[in-house]
DNA sequence: GTGAAAGCGCTAACAC
DNA sequence: GTGTTAGCGCTTTCAC
């Protein structure tokens, strides 16, 4: 790559001070106009480009968000970064995109500083939580870090956007209920996501509400592939071959139960009522098409940029004092066929 | 936020120069071990953190990649990113992601100013590419620009890693020719994709290959989804009532063929054979599981990152000198029940 | 081993 | 309207 040109090699050129140059590029009011347009050609011809690391070095202000992500490999989560994304840019910030693995392994702070080292301007955290680690790890490091929002679990202590996964689950399991299935047996996803947990917790209440017995037994846990769906279910069927229902934690899970369900010659509907989670667009396109909960995902994205954004406007001093914000969407439960008895 | 601790607070708190602080952060061995215990300590206790928009600008160094992608809501996309996160993780480099929407519409010359404005060490374009515009727009900045690798169509001029996304599908049409499927048709992606060129281009040189005529009537277009799958498909078997298979151009296309051909009453494999492209995950899920092509998505993103680190790391005088490197990784026939006639 | 001086590319604050 | 001065936080160079 070739050296590229300065501001100050524009000014020279152009026999101005660099302050003028900068006025020019930053489209300030204040230029004269015959001044301006002479600057405007020499930038053109010279290929001037603006250093933003030089810039940001002085203004405080990188537009640039850090986001920290997980399992861009499943429906959710990248739906989510596509949500944050066109968000962002929208209103004129740019993404550090960091992907953890293990989040279980992962250390917050260590991360956290990293993205405070690059300067980002606020930090967007959709990791699940492992346990209750958010608070004792993060609040201390708090005052050392940009605004700070969780795409999960609400905290009176973080700002937090995030989808009401158990009333989503609360809406499956009533269907199914209303629906006359009787023994309803749940396909977790793995028990360190936060989403996965809420899920159970809903059908759990949701059980309990109508009288029945929220048996533990009645839970398996998937790993959120087919596979691992197809796999909880015949441990399942295992063990209570009675189970007429399940409601699983993501749509991908629920098409290994189908796989499971033709094999041990169930039909679905009638001999096993199924309901997912997510709505991605294949659900629609199952064979028969699947009952699921539909998640607001690219607007929790775009939610999570707008609030991060505000908390980064907002006076610095009244940052700290300021209660941090909370905001959940509603899941929607979408009916197709996998529930529909005749 | 609190203002952060910088370098020369924590020199004064030390009582020595910013230097020494510098190497204890820098790790250099030329510190007189106490110093740089008391040095740590401090960092520690004041919780500083190196700004590292101050160092790049210095070092010329951000140990960023600029990442410009499409379609993070496809399987393949999101797969190529999760392995260049990975990899560029491991090779100490962080991402700035871009993300276009309408890659027809994409003013490429805009777009890598503003990746060169944020002083990013390379560039990974994996959008694709529109007509031949990348020739005209590109190459004549490309002097201008940090080093560049395009994820798709090879080209002499530029540094590409792709999939051989022709022979793919030259894999597949003759997978279904030796099955003794007959009459082939295929369901492209949206012609805006290279990637879709390539596959429709592969199933008409496989046809012609056996003494067939690739009629462009036998091609229908869908985008990917699954709807677009099934109304390419009803479309197609319309006009071709003969048909008795598909070379669909990915997975989740296949899926909507499949909701068609139950709807019209077709048994897949023996009426109806499919190969898909992808293997995605859920492929081996579907009922039939589904014959298809497998592309080493996330082997891509690697080798990506790979190659454009080889180009940073190459000394800048010999920059444009160097042919541009280009490297086509192969994709694999995956057999499945959708393509086996007894 | 350590420090002083210079400056990366840019903008803020003020003077004229 | 335009220029001057100062400095963001750090590393480089070179002196001691």
């Amino acid at each position: 790559m070739v050296k590229k040109a300065t501001l100050k090699e524009v000014a020279q050129a152009a026999g101005v001070s660099t302050q003028t140059v900068s006025r020019v590029v930053n489209q300030r009011p204040d230029v004269a106009e015959d001044t301006r347009a002479h600057i405007q050609e020499l930038i053109l011809k010279l290929g001037y480009q603006p250093n933003t690391i030089a810039r940001s070095l002085i203004t405080r202000r990188t537009h640039t968000l850090g986001v920290v992500a997980t399992g861009l490999e499943y429906y959710g989560p990248s739906t989510i970064l596509v949500g944050i994304q066109q968000e962002a840019e929208a209103l004129g910030f740019s993404l550090t995109l960091l992907l953890t693995h293990e989040p279980e392994k992962e250390d917050f702070s260590s991360t956290l500083f990293d993205l405070a080292g690059r300067q980002v301007d606020g930090i967007l955290w959709a990791v699940p939580p492992v346990g209750q680690n958010r608070t004792k790890t993060v609040a201390p490091i708090l005052h050392q870090l940009p605004p700070i929002l969780f795409l999960n679990q609400p905290d009176p202590a973080f700002s937090v956007a995030a989808i009401d996964n158990r009333l989503g689950a609360v809406l499956a399991v009533d269907h199914l209920l209303h629906q006359g299935y009787q023994h309803i047996g749940m396909i977790t996803g793995p028990e360190t996501w936060w989403e996965a947990a809420e899920r159970r917790a809903g059908w759990a209440a949701a059980l309990t509400a109508a009288g029945q017995h929220p048996d533990s037994r009645l839970v398996s846990a998937g790993d959120w592939t087919a596979a691992g769906g197809e796999r909880a279910f015949l441990e399942l069927i295992q063990h209570f071959p009675e189970l007429n229902s399940v409601f699983v934690s993501n749509d991908q899970m629920a098409l290994g139960v189908y796989k499971a369900a033709r094999d041990l010659g169930k039909n679905i509907p009638d001999q096993l009522g199924i309901v997912g989670f997510d709505d991605y667009p294949e659900a629609a396109f199952f064979l028969p098409s699947l009952t699921t909960i539909r998640q607001p995902l690219r607007e929790l994205g775009a939610v999570a940029v707008r609030e991060i954004v505000k908390l980064i406007q907002c006076p610095k001093d009244l940052h700290l004092n300021q209660l941090p914000t909370s905001v959940l969407l509603k899941p929607q439960l979408i009916l197709r066929e996998s529930t529909r008895i005749k």
